[in-house]
DNA sequence: TTTCATGGTTTCCTGTAGGTAACCGGTTTC
DNA sequence: GAAACCGGTTACCTACAGGAAACCATGAAA
């Protein structure tokens, strides 16, 4: 059996495209990606992240940090303070996805220039 | 009036979350990015694109093909061939997405090797 | 003349993402 | 004892993303 080059085509395309919807699985929702984000800046408490984050509701980023926390990219330590206040950290593994937020917010920086300077036509 | 770090920080962070939601909008749905990371490889036909994302349905993916032409990213040629094809092929706008779709799918691709050697534990 | 292929469109239906708003428990301050 | 701050939870609601299936026009082939 011979392989073509169409089929590495496929196989090759075959990986690449469970390997965008596992990534896009995880980071899935209008919001996760804006919480990593946020806490590539460094680490920041539940009020924090809601002023910080721009129109989302306490329910929304409860439920996305849950999530995130379910797949190991972020930590939450209730610190011994009164009131209690939490903070959210980046794990590790979360700090693995800087080049992926890097690059979608490089794209759409010049994406948004690129928009603006077609305006000025 | 003197600026302070945060006040940089949370001006940084602000284009930031703009930049992303911005990327985020134009590749929003399910199927965009399987499309782009797709047309990546080359130039393809309706039928081709189907059989190549897997479980696509024919209304989302002319669906998603008309958003994506409209925002630049794809171009759209009718053939004189009958019956008639149609060719899909990113444009060079479409291509400044090789990066993005570059590094998810990397970080797709390290992240499900990590999850199955936990399995092996 | 019936069937097949291409590249769709239309209709209908459903799940769920996500929004709003009220509420909660503990604690401190007024 | 009322109000405020923190970090949520709960209940309720709805718009829309997206799936399934049927349908359509054109033309070639059988």
């Amino acid at each position: 059996m011979k392989i073509e080059k169409e089929d590495l085509d496929q196989t090759a395309c075959t990986v690449h495209h469970l390997a965008i919807r596992d990534t896009m699985e995880l980071l899935s929702g209008k919001w996760k990606l804006r919480i990593v984000g946020s806490l590539s800046f460094g680490k920041k408490r539940f009020m924090g992240l809601k002023a910080n984050i721009d129109g989302i509701a306490a329910k929304m980023l409860s439920k996305e940090l849950q999530e995130l926390e379910l797949n190991g990219l972020i930590t939450r330590t209730v610190l011994n303070t009164k009131p209690t206040t939490v903070e959210y950290e980046l794990t590790a593994y979360g700090h693995s996805l800087k080049p992926v937020i890097d690059v979608i917010a490089d794209w759409g920086t010049q994406h948004r220039k690129k928009i603006i300077d077609e305006m000025k036509l």
